[in-house]
DNA sequence: TAGGCCATCTGGTCCT
DNA sequence: AGGACCAGATGGCCTA
């Protein structure tokens, strides 16, 4: 006859002495055995709600970094991803770019007559000027792809 | 009301 | 054995 010892921790000496009696083993074990089972799956529960939270969280911390080109929808995950992924690419372009030209102000001389001041785009509730970051104009005024799904 | 998005549950697989 | 991760199923909420 098996022991519940093995299965259940809490169920101590008791229900290791009422098994080995036989008769009602079979049905306190299994019984026990659902239970820690259920207690297994609810603990399992709580951690994927919890990792999806975490998950959740870095989509929300993502979404504050991400431009949203005026949308005052929030963006969905998939979205999210795809304009993290076109600004990314963008950036990348823009720093490549950048790095072609020996200085900063050679670069910015350049590149001065393609600014668009009237399209630029409050980023995080901070708007930018000429004067403050030349930079961030270069960025926010850049159109990226949009949304082209990447295979 | 259909479709999109999301949260949650669940069982399977992999890793420690 | 238990935790992390994943994908499918399901039901709720919202919007056009």
């Amino acid at each position: 006859m098996k022991s519940c010892k093995s299965n259940n921790v809490d169920s101590g000496l008791e229900s290791d002495m009422q098994c080995k009696s036989g008769t009602g083993c079979i049905m306190k074990c299994s019984s026990e055995r659902m239970e820690s089972a259920a207690k297994r799956r609810l603990a399992a529960n709580a951690r994927e709600r919890r990792r999806m939270q975490g998950l959740n969280t870095a989509f929300d911390r993502l979404r504050k970094v991400v431009p949203q080109w005026g949308q005052d929808k929030k963006l969905s995950k998939y979205e999210t991803l795809q304009m993290a992924l076109s600004y990314i690419m963008a950036l990348t372009r823009i720093l490549a770019e950048a790095e072609r030209y020996s200085t900063e102000r050679d670069w910015i001389n350049l590149h001065c007559e393609h600014f668009h001041q009237e399209s630029y785009h409050t980023y995080m509730g901070q708007k930018m000027t000429i004067d403050s970051d030349p930079y961030a104009q270069r960025i926010f005024s850049y159109q990226p792809e949009h949304f082209q799904i990447a295979n």
